[in-house]
RNA sequence: GGCCCCGUAGCCCAGCCUGGAUAGGGCGUCGGCCUUCUAAGCCGAAGGUCGGGGGUUCGAAUCCCCCCGGGGCCGCCA
C-alpha cells in the first residue's frame, strides 16, 4: 500500500475522523496532520495539547518519530519502512495503476469537416487523449470518440466553390488547405457577387433533400477532411475507438423529439418566429426553450446530440459520458444533460469544459482564411527542437519530433482546463522553465545514467537529498488518482514538473556513478526514469531517447 | 436583463474541489556555477493589499453573500 495512504488511514483510525495530510514546511516533518484543532474543542484543551495526546498514541512501523507544533501532528517517516512500501512498485511499468473498472465514453477533438481544426480543437484533442490514457491506466474502460461536425450550411458554399475553383491535385495532397482555400475564395467572391450566397443556399437545400450529386460531394469532403485530420492525429499520437458524425443521428433525433413531445418534456411552440418548432420545456430549470426540431421538421444540434448520447449508452453501456468541449457550450450541455435526466438517464454526464484559446496578435477567422494551422505549430516547435539538438550534437529527426510535439502538448496541458489561455509562439516553443523539454531533460538525464551503468541495486538508509526524491516518487499514484477524479491532466503535468525539479537539483548536487551509494542511487534513478516515462505517456507526450 | 467562467509578483501560472503553519513556481531583470553522469540544468537576489467589502470559523487565497473588473453564452448555427 502507498505509504501516504497507509499513514492517513492510520491517523484516521487513531483520531476517529479523516484528516488530510499535507507537506509541512521543511524540517518540521515529512507529513503533517492538523489533528489538534478539532479535538481541542471536544477535549476542552489547547490544540497543541490535543495534538500531543494523539502523538503519544502513535505507534506505527512507518513512523520514526513525531513532532507536535501548534495543533499539528508532524510525522517523520521511518525511511526504510517507507522505502519497503514502494521498492518493487516504483520500478514497475504499471506503477500507479489501479483497478477502477468503470466505463467512460470520452467525446473529444470533434472537429468540423471541411474546415481546419483550430487551436480550440487542439486543446480538446490533447486534454481528451490524456484523460483517456489516465483513466485507462487506472483500470477503466475508456472509449475515445470523435464526433464529427459534418452538418452545416457551410456545405452549400463549399459545393459551389468546389465546382468553380477546386484544384484536384492540391485537394489530394493537402485536403484541409485546399478546402480552406476554396472556402475563403467563395466568401471573397460572394462580396462582389451576392448571388453566390443564394446559389449556396440552394445547393445546401439540395444536399438536405438527398440530391445524389451533392451527397456524393459531401461524402468526398468528409472523407478528405478526415484524411487531413489523420495527419495531425498521427503526429499527436491520438487514436479514436469510434468516429461518428452528427449526420449519423438525424433520423434518431427526429424520433426522439416526437417521443419527448409525448412524454411532455417537449412542447410545440405556438407563437412568434419559431411557431411550429418542437422545443424542450426547460423553463422550470431556467434553461429556456431550446429547439429540438425546427418548424420545417429538420433536426438541430441539440436533438442530434441527444440522439447521439442515447446511442452511446446503448452501444457502450458506460458509467459516465465525458464531453471535452469548449466552455462556451456550457448552456448547451446543461440543456442536453437536463433533458437526458428528465428521460430517466442515470449515468454520470460531465461537460469537461475548457477555456478559450486566444492567439496572440491574431484575429482568427476561418472564412477570411485567418487560421493558425496546427501542422505549422508542430513544425515550428520541431524545428526549434532540431536546432537545439544540433548545437549539442545529439540531433535525430525522431527525437526532434518527439520533443517538439511534446512541448506543444505539455504547454496545452500545464494549465487548468477551465482557464482561458493565450497562444504565444515564444511561450509554446520555449524550452526553459515550466515546459515539456524541462521534464524530458530530467528524463533523458536519468536515462543517460542508466545507460552507462545498469549495475545491481540495493537499499541503504536514504540521505536527505535522496529522501526528497523518494518522497516525490511515492506521491505518483495519488497524483494519478487526483488527476482522474478532477478530469484534469494538469494535475499530472504539474507533478512531473515538480519531480523533474527535484531530480535536476539532485543531479546537480550528487553523483550517482562512482558514488559509494551507487547501487542505491541507481534504484532512485530507475524509479525517476520510470515515473517520468509513464507520466509523459499519460500526457500523450513521447519520451525522447536523447536530447 | 439572466446565466456561466476567470481575477494570486512587471508578465504567465500552481495552490481553491477537501479551510490550517512565514502564499509556491516559471518567464523577465540582476549576480554566480561547466577538468566530474548533457548548463534545455543548478544556486542566489529583488519582486505579492491573493480584485474590493462583508460574513461564517479558534483559523479564510480556499466556504457563503454583495460589489468591481475581464471574458463567454442566452440563434429554427455548431
Amino acid at each position: 500500500m502507498n505509504p501516504y495512504r497507509e499513514l492517513e488511514a492510520y491517523v484516521e483510525k487513531l483520531v476517529g475522523f479523516p484528516v488530510k495530510g499535507s507537506i509541512p514546511p521543511e524540517e518540521k516533518g515529512d507529513y503533517a496532520f492538523p489533528v489538534g484543532f478539532r479535538l481541542a474543542k471536544e477535549w476542552k484543551v489547547s490544540p497543541e495539547e490535543a495534538a500531543r495526546r494523539v502523538a503519544e498514541k502513535v505507534d506505527h512501523p512507518l513512523v520514526e518519530r513525531v513532532n507536535v507544533e501548534g495543533g499539528y501532528l508532524n510525522v517523520f517517516f521511518n525511511r526504510r519502512a517507507f522505502l519497503e512500501r514502494i521498492w518493487e512498485d516504483a520500478l514497475s511499468p504499471h506503477y500507479g495503476s489501479a483497478s477502477q473498472e468503470k466505463t467512460y465514453v470520452i467525446d473529444y477533438s470533434s472537429p468540423n469537416i471541411a474546415k481546419p481544426m483550430h487551436v480550440g480543437h487542439l486543446r480538446s484533442t490533447i486534454i481528451g487523449e490524456s484523460l483517456k490514457r489516465i483513466l485507462r491506466y487506472l483500470g477503466n474502460r475508456a472509449i475515445g470518440l470523435n464526433y464529427l461536425g459534418d452538418i452545416g450550411t457551410q456545405f452549400g458554399a463549399l459545393i459551389v466553390a468546389y465546382r468553380r475553383w477546386v484544384d484536384e491535385k492540391r485537394l489530394q495532397e493537402d485536403p484541409i488547405k485546399e478546402l480552406l482555400r476554396i472556402y475563403v475564395k467563395f466568401h471573397e467572391e460572394a462580396e462582389k457577387d451576392p448571388s453566390l450566397e443564394e446559389e449556396a443556399r440552394r445547393e445546401f437545400e439540395k444536399l438536405e433533400k438527398g440530391d445524389p450529386e451533392n451527397v456524393a460531394l459531401w461524402k468526398k469532403f468528409r472523407e478528405l477532411s478526415l484524411k487531413g485530420f489523420e495527419r495531425i492525429y498521427r503526429r499527436l499520437g491520438v487514436e479514436f475507438d469510434v468516429i461518428v458524425g452528427e449526420s449519423d443521428f438525424v433520423e434518431d433525433a427526429k424520433r426522439i423529439a416526437r417521443e419527448l413531445l409525448e412524454k411532455g418534456i417537449a412542447v410545440v411552440w405556438e407563437e412568434g418566429e419559431k411557431k411550429g418548432a418542437i422545443v424542450a420545456d426547460l423553463e422550470a430549470e431556467g434553461l429556456n426553450h431550446p429547439v429540438l426540431l425546427k418548424s420545417d421538421g429538420t433536426t438541430i444540434y441539440l436533438s442530434r446530440d441527444l440522439a447521439s448520447l442515447l446511442w452511446r449508452i446503448r452501444e457502450f453501456d458506460p458509467d459516465a459520458l465525458l464531453y471535452v468541449v469548449a466552455i462556451e457550450q456550457n448552456l448547451h450541455f446543461r440543456q442536453l444533460f437536463t433533458i437526458a435526466h428528465k428521460m430517466g438517464i442515470d449515468r454520470e454526464l460531465v461537460h469537461v469544459s475548457f477555456g478559450m484559446v486566444h492567439v496572440e496578435g491574431m484575429r482568427l477567422s476561418t472564412r477570411r482564411g485567418q487560421v493558425l494551422f496546427l501542422e505549422d505549430i508542430l513544425d515550428t516547435a520541431v524545428a526549434h527542437a532540431a536546432e537545439e539538438m544540433k548545437k549539442r550534437g545529439s540531433y535525430s529527426p525522431e527525437d526532434a519530433e518527439n520533443i517538439g510535439v511534446s512541448s506543444v502538448i505539455f504547454w496545452m496541458l500545464k494549465t487548468e482546463p477551465k482557464k482561458d489561455v493565450t497562444f504565444r509562439w515564444k511561450e509554446v516553443t520555449s524550452f526553459t522553465g515550466e515546459t515539456g523539454p524541462y521534464v524530458q531533460y530530467a528524463y533523458v538525464r536519468a536515462r543517460n545514467i542508466l545507460e552507462k551503468k545498469s549495475g545491481p541495486i540495493s537499499v541503504l538508509d536514504p540521505d536527505d537529498a535522496e529522501w526528497e526524491l523518494i518522497k516525490k516518487i511515492a506521491r505518483f499514484p495519488l497524483i494519478l488518482e487526483e488527476s482522474a477524479r478532477r478530469y484534469s491532466p494538469h494535475v499530472l503535468a504539474r507533478y512531473l514538473l515538480d519531480l523533474a525539479t527535484v531530480f535536476h537539483h539532485f543531479y546537480d548536487h550528487n553523483r550517482v556513478i562512482g558514488s559509494p551509494r551507487e547501487p542505491f542511487r541507481l534504484w532512485i534513478v530507475r524509479a525517476v526514469e520510470n515515473v517520468l516515462g509513464i507520466g509523459q505517456k499519460l500526457l500523450a507526450m513521447r519520451p525522447p531517447r536523447r536530447m
